[in-house]
DNA sequence: ATATAGTAAAACCATTTAGTAATATGGTTA
DNA sequence: TAACCATATTACTAAATGGTTTTACTATAT
């Protein structure tokens, strides 16, 4: 049962620009994409990602806050600097981060809900087959 | 401000157990998020999700769109079935492979917005930094 | 049963990547 | 200046991953 999908009115005309819908992206906006997805695609960088969901920190508290090795927390928030989730600012000696676009807290609870309503509904499966079983 | 998420209310106050919002997720709940965006994370599956976009298709089909190799594809979908993205259908010798959740979709255009807002930005800088120059 | 066509799995190679240790850089204070 | 601290970079290893070729499976038709 492919349940039909719901055709739902397109939100509206974008403009050129930036007409996104993923059905006719270049495939350079695709490598963009997929370069996005894969810098979130880390627990690591997730962890950082979480830690910041607090206010900006700098690399220290970042380090101690997530329990990772500093050259690597330092590596992974200049992958994160470059892909424009955080935004960096020296304050004296120490570097602070901080998520460049709260867009990204919307975008990780979307995909959490996302997934836990999904696993809900595969445990209702199970449950059913188990008491079909009896 | 990239069109806003339809954050549905949801129907009833979710149980602690899967208690979303980014900052307090255990190991085991980042591992997932990761993993999804994992999955994402390739030109290629990305490449799969868009050929899908004007509905189910089977392997041969999705070869052909995409220009990729055949066992090349059946992994992908095979990580992108497990990854409960994608749904499978047999259909006589056929295999139809359509996106599971149209959320997918929402959740692509999404970033695609926020990246072209982010790019946009940059070159705005550019240009002011070009004009200050001369 | 045999043949055929579509799809999946196995084995392999080349490349990428996360983590770490050591070293370098840059700002700060004495 | 030198000493010190926080952060970044380099070099390296081990593990993971994408693509390809070959082989196996599965459903249909003859």
């Amino acid at each position: 049962m492919p349940s039909k999908v719901t055709t739902k009115p397109k939100t509206q005309p974008v403009n050129s620009d930036n007409d996104c819908g993923i059905a006719k992206l270049s495939p350079a906006a695709l490598s963009l994409m997929a370069n996005f997805f894969k810098v979130l695609s880390e627990v690591s960088r997730l962890q950082i990602v979480c830690s910041l969901k607090t206010g900006a920190k700098n690399v220290s508290e970042i380090v101690e806050e997530t329990g990772l090795g500093q050259a690597n927390v330092s590596k992974h928030l200049n992958m994160l600097t470059k892909a424009g989730i955080v935004a960096r600012e020296q304050k004296g000696i120490c570097v602070y981060y901080q998520i460049a676009n709260p867009f990204l807290f919307e975008l990780c609870d979307l995909v959490c809900d996302a997934l836990s309503a999904q696993f809900e509904q595969q445990n209702q499966q199970l449950e059913m087959l188990k008491t079909l079983r009896q």
